[in-house]
DNA sequence: GCCGATAATCTCATATTACAAGAAAATGTG
DNA sequence: CACATTTTCTTGTAATATGAGATTATCGGC
């Protein structure tokens, strides 16, 4: 049984949070068990959601999410900022390489493909829209975090160091910090296989108004394809098109306090 | 102002509910006088919403849907038995036409596309994953509504007849129910040009466990691709797509019950 | 089509917690 | 650095969410 949701919003979350790629579909008497609900609030709650859309059932079968999702996300791909400045550019490199270009949302201690573009054939990506990955992995995580101000960033690798250190990017603090000086030094960050063997990874990191590093512009791509100064120069168009969108993501919020 | 909503898992919803495509961006202010709440219970529901990552803000930003929904929506991709049965088949008929085949869920008043591929060129199509359209438009929603019980189909048709009117099906309640005895009869819905001028559509209904209709499946193709007895063929292969989908939900069921 | 079993909902008294108003803090701006 | 705006924190009060048990609906078997 999980902590204690202390209000009625959280306890709604709580609900959906179990929804996970471990446990996709939950009975009634399971969800009572792992919630810790009554069985007539538990039913409660699973009309509410069942009723918006949020969660399905069919006949003797267990709740699995519902089209509500479906339609949200239609929505958030018509609304995301970075998604809508973001997609010419996944555009533009996929089309000059064979490779897969990405978005990248940092999202808790987490980041998310929020969208994708490939060229590639054998394209069936590790890492698809909308899984969840650690900061740790790859070029990406890495270009996010290397951007955070110190006052942020100490803290975040501090918490999350066993992850780090797993991922092979230093056994202290001040060693992962130091491996991030090069990103920032360059602008951008590149990892030769650590995801996927033989795939190297270039991202450069997104800010908003604020010059907070938000997201990560990206792209994959096998790695006999990248020889000798290829590398540079992808790893600066990269550096380009988040720079131009992060320009972007800037203008989009004059428009708006403007209004 | 909206309705006021009873309990505050509504008032959840309702917060998420104002975020449609006619307004997808909302600030604070404007939240307020929409829904009603004071400011600090509509800033707790904000502050909410964003942890979890449903909505996000920028710095001088409104509003929008957040990255939560990205991730639901591939958890729901990995465990919707309609659309994991379903795939397979929008393959086969794609495969074999220059055509768009969808998967569409029946969601309360509304239909919504929660699969589709295309290979067809031209096929920036009017119905994208995650749009609702109304019951009324075209094959995909005649093909679930003329499979309901007669003691569910009336009172539907009765409520939204306005819609039905408009969509040219019929002036009254009785001139709707006859123009399904055709579709109840071949299985299968046709509709030519009815949604998009020059495209024709064919439908079959997916029925769950206990022989409710659920979702459809669906083909849309160019008009001019269809001439003669090309068009049966199409049907029947829709319908028989359908079947077996509805056979394979109705598989899945019983893995559940006996577990 | 009826019956038994399981699943979902209802009733109601109690206590939790959500609420608004105003104040305080944080944040961003010139 | 000080101002203006945005966001969060207090607090007493009123509303409503909760669980136990009873009741009703639904499903599967015969």
């Amino acid at each position: 049984m999980r902590k204690k949701a202390v209000n009625s919003l959280e306890r709604l979350q709580a609900v959906l949070e179990v929804f996970t790629e471990d446990r996709l579909e939950w009975t009634p008497e399971e969800l009572m068990e792992e919630l810790g609900y009554s069985r007539p609030t538990l039913y409660r709650y699973l009309k509410i959601l069942k009723e918006s859309g949020f969660l399905t059932s069919m006949p003797n079968t267990g709740f699995t999410l519902g089209p509500r999702v479906v339609e949200m996300d239609y929505l958030l791909r018509k609304s995301d900022n970075l998604i809508l400045s973001g997609t010419p550019y996944l555009q533009k490199l996929a089309g000059r390489y064979e490779c897969t270009a990405l978005l990248v949302r940092w999202y808790g201690e987490k980041i998310l493909c929020v969208d994708s573009i490939s060229s590639s054939h054998e394209a069936i990506s590790s890492y698809p829209r909308g899984r969840p990955m650690p900061l740790s992995r790859g070029a990406i995580g890495r270009s996010i975090v290397a951007f955070l101000p110190r006052r942020n960033l100490v803290p975040l690798i501090t918490r999350t160091l066993d992850e780090w250190q797993a991922a092979g990017a230093g056994d202290t603090v001040e060693a992962v910090l130091d491996g991030l000086k090069s990103v920032r030094k360059k602008g951008y960050a590149v990892a030769y296989g650590e995801v996927t063997p033989g795939v190297v990874g270039f991202a450069a990191p997104i800010f908003d108004a604020g010059q907070s590093p938000i997201a990560s512009f990206s792209v994959t791509i096998a790695q006999d394809h990248v020889g000798g100064p290829l590398a540079e120069k992808i790893g600066h168009e990269v550096l380009l098109a988040a720079g131009e969108i992060s320009a972007a993501l800037a203008s989009h919020r004059h428009r708006i306090s403007s209004r």
